[in-house]
DNA sequence: GATGAATGAGAATTCATTCAT
DNA sequence: AATGAATGAATTCTCATTCAT
């Protein structure tokens, strides 16, 4: 096989999909992210995502057999990307420079994912109806995984004390809080601010954790 | 008139509103901030409003003109006290203390009024819609006084070097955090830890704020 | 209480309902029995059934929560009255005559009650899947009984040699076969013809169970 | 041409088809049988068809104009064969031997062909829509002509006086009886029962008809 | 004040049928 | 012949709001 053709094979997040069906299923999964992520699940309406979309009600739904098979499908998608920077931090790295790196990483993730970070806002608000297990199965490992190396680099004094676990929520709130609370971080600054929000936070979690 | 009867005329928020009145308009306003918190706008309904005050959905309509205007008035009320314990901080008091203890009653108010921080988030999260207007105005003016206390410390050496907006935001995030996200929390830590929520925002701000 | 008073309230079917209630109940019943049984539950259709009441759509869903529970409210109503003439046959009686006089009333109900016997025939040949469990149960239970006070006829020699079970499928076949294949009977004949249907009825059972 | 093409030609229903075009219609009238006599007109759906005919939806309606088509055809084909074992009985027979071999045929169809059954009773149930002018014309046509022979046979103390086309509304009813109503049968009794079914009717016509 | 009754404007979904290839 | 794609016309049901008493 070619190069190319393996790359394009590759590509292929489904097998037996057509490209016409790949490129729908994607231009509804592209309206219904900026729908749901705007009106929450209860207030999107199909006529929207289909409008944005550029497709009629029906068509929508002979590529997603229900308003929930969308949803779902945007919480999967998000998901699969979303723990991606906790998963990149090094336990072999240095302690500070990977912390302050994966702060970087999620603030970014802000910046250019807000509908995404939207979108898991809103269904954690709702009490999760759509993720729980994922929460209390994937995220809670993955957590677990993540503070134990922490918590090994608190015993070495190469950071200072901290409660792993709550410094995990402190760096989600933080970083999210930039695409959640959007609107009120520009009504009160008159402006987005990533550059400041940037250098804030890197100060904040560096004196944090730098040792002594 | 006693005092006693004084006392009760004066904390009448509406005049011309007889006790009956105001009772049955604070069942509803507690029965929708319920609602309202849960499900968002959207996806709360008259029904489920009037069933948890106890009222037929008509006689709901009798006291408030309309959907909105319940919810309207439950952010009127929220916000009232919402920004109460920014308010508080004292430009007279020592710095530190004064804003760890900002910290510590903003997490308290996530504590004890999860449902009024998760009907500000849910607004805020769709855009603010219905509060655009105290966004820009009374809350940015507000931001702008303590800021400006704020920066007078640092520049006074009194805290270190901190960018003051954003840490209003590091605060807000954090604490509120605490209620918005509490399925999340609660599934990582298998409970929640108001605790050790304290313990952790008290080190992280300390660390954050104290000069030298 | 006086006994017109008495008597008002033993006619009340369901407890707590209002006059207004009871009658646009009655209504949509009367409706849905009229539709339904010609169209069968997938080809009624609620517009159908409201305009039939004088009622518009969501009124209509105001009374019954569904349209499954418009159906299933026709199919209980149907099944109170629908076994009595069967209850009603007694043992006591001289067999041949208890029998005869059952299978004219059965016949008496497929005339004035055609809709309810094609709302039965209906239901059963789409293989009764809201009625299996009273099928299995109340009817069986019923047929096992007469059928015993049947069979204990057959047993004294007091009417000829027959299977009380099918005996009773010639008799519900042949009685409803007037109501639910009306068409075809009309269609025959040229018109209806229960005199005829009901002599012949008599003169078949008669010779069939007259011993000897 | 040989004797073989010949007959296999013969069989065409219809002329100028292919061979795989007849086993396509076929396959589809077959699936159409099974789902029509299910679920009905309105309530079968050419998904289903498509599905059970193996058939993509847009290829069956190659082969069938519409939905109606397909259950017209069925209704065609049915008729074809539903009248023949009435055709069947012989004038110059023995009158009650005759009659008797009927009532087995037909319960033999029930038995063999209760998809048949259920599709016709269906469709009569509905007011016969698409087959008025076959029961005014044909079937009415061949009862008539059926009639004056057991007319005939009565006049001539053949049979039992008997009015002869109740007799056959008898017959079909309780015959079919058991295809139409065949859950009831098995709730009632816990299970089939031709051959009681067979008995069972053999003497109730016998005792009907046997003269004096 | 209170409530039973009513409704218009959606909203999701189904389905026979058509289109394009 | 065959099928993936598309759609218009229902159809059931929801819900904020109004009416009438």
């Amino acid at each position: 096989m070619t190069e190319k053709a393996a790359a394009k094979r590759a590509e292929t997040p489904k097998r037996g999909q057509t490209r016409i069906q790949r490129q729908k299923r994607a231009a509804i999964l592209e309206a219904g992210l900026t729908v749901f992520s705007e009106a929450g699940f209860r207030g999107a309406t199909l006529d929207r995502v289909a409008a944005e979309a550029g497709l009629s009600k029906p068509n929508l739904l002979y590529y997603f057999p229900s308003k929930e098979a969308i949803y779902e499908a945007l919480l999967r998608d998000m998901l699969a990307t979303w723990l991606d920077p906790l998963r990149e931090l090094n336990p072999e790295g240095e302690p500070v420079a990977e912390l302050l790196a994966y702060v970087a990483r999620k603030l970014e993730m802000s910046r250019d994912f807000p509908r995404e970070s939207r979108l898991f806002a809103n269904e954690i608000l709702r009490g999760a109806p759509h993720m729980h297990d994922v929460l209390t199965g994937e995220l809670r490992g993955l957590v677990d995984e993540i503070a134990a190396v922490i918590d090994g680099w608190v015993a070495q004094g190469r950071i200072a004390p901290v409660d792993s676990r709550h410094l995990l929520f402190s760096i989600w709130a933080q970083t999210q809080h930039y695409a959640d609370f959007d609107v009120q971080v520009q009504a009160v600054l008159g402006g987005a601010d990533y550059e400041g929000a940037s250098r804030h936070l890197d100060t904040m979690f560096r004196r944090m954790l730098t040792p002594g």
